[in-house]
DNA sequence: GTCTATACGCAGATAGAC
DNA sequence: GTCTATCTGCGTATAGAC
């Protein structure tokens, strides 16, 4: 039992990897057998099938996702800081970034072409921080309807500037761009 | 010879949409003898592999935005308009946009993550734009370096309400957004 | 809970008939 | 230039031994 989960949670890493790092339908099975050291059947008696691990992979990482913005909301008292740390996180990972993209925006966007299903699993880690942000713009006295046009305006900021650094490969842009945006939320906000 | 040319094209036509709407790693060979209706043999005879295909649609695709560009610098004298009619480009594909994303950016992005090679193909039409982009800055008279920073921010900003558009299928986001884009361009740089 | 074995279909590639 | 036929391997799914 306490075994099984362990097991459960090395496929869920190694997969969740995979399909970041080659993306969704581009990962098969053997794969993850591959990656875990694994056998084909122990995987299968976890997960079903592709699907399930997929879902596995978003429990697990909207915990992490949870567990973050509540670390933020006790470090930083000041949503306007709370923001700031936001833009701040694409810089902690600016080189995966640079070779596999947005973790959330590469894998939704890869499975919302064509299988609604998945899309669907997927889209709560993206609400998460929508739902967030709302709440840092709501704290900053906006009306909620500006509040949720800031917060979606933002995220869109945050997601444009991972394509192109994704596409360009270029963590310069990054950087100079995300040391902008910081500056605009502080005179725009603050 | 002509029918060969002809057939050559209708199976870049219907490999560009089957790419585009599913993804590249999505797409097989036998999708595309589908979508076409001809037989498999047939569609080896013209392009070796589906590697081969993607070089057909790129080339394809880049004649198409360099006759884009040249209409718009014809149409347009203004560079402050030309560069309002490229944020415009994105109202008149919303449809396409909300259900699969940038043709250009999600094909990119996909092949960006574990196909090298493939990643290159299709990075010249992501520079057809900068480069376009980075001329018309440069004739609003801001200095190479300014000039580059400017069409790189504007790429970007365009990418960004794409994928929100396409996460979210949130078409008025859309809308408001590249109003908000538009304003904002003829505001500073004009 | 973990493994090996097998079955079946689809993807990709090639040969050759018309 | 277009088609049918065949081949090989990989992907997915399932059964059953340990």
């Amino acid at each position: 039992m306490k075994q099984g989960n362990k097991t459960k949670l090395r496929i869920i890493n190694e997969a969740n990897k995979l399909f970041y790092q080659q993306g969704f339908n581009a990962t098969s099975f053997s794969n993850i057998v591959d990656a875990t050291g694994l056998s084909k059947g122990n995987i299968t008696y976890h997960f079903k099938n592709k699907q399930e691990i997929l879902s596995g992979i978003v429990e697990s990482r909207l915990a992490d996702i949870d567990e973050l913005l509540t670390a933020w909301n006790k470090e930083f008292p000041s949503p306007i800081n709370r923001l700031v740390r936001f833009c701040e996180m694409l810089l902690d990972e600016q080189d995966n970034l640079k070779q596999y993209g947005c973790p959330m925006g590469t894998l939704t966007g890869e499975l919302s072409k064509n299988q609604p299903a998945l899309y669907q699993l997927t889209l709560p880690m993206f609400k998460r921080f929508q739902t967030w942000l709302l709440e840092q713009f709501t704290l900053l006295n906006f009306s909620s309807e500006q509040a949720n046009e800031n917060a979606l305006e933002l995220l869109s900021r945050v997601q444009g500037i991972t394509v192109i650094t994704h596409v360009f490969k270029d963590e310069k842009f990054l950087n100079k761009e995300i040391s902008k945006l910081k500056n605009e939320i502080k005179n725009r906000y603050d």
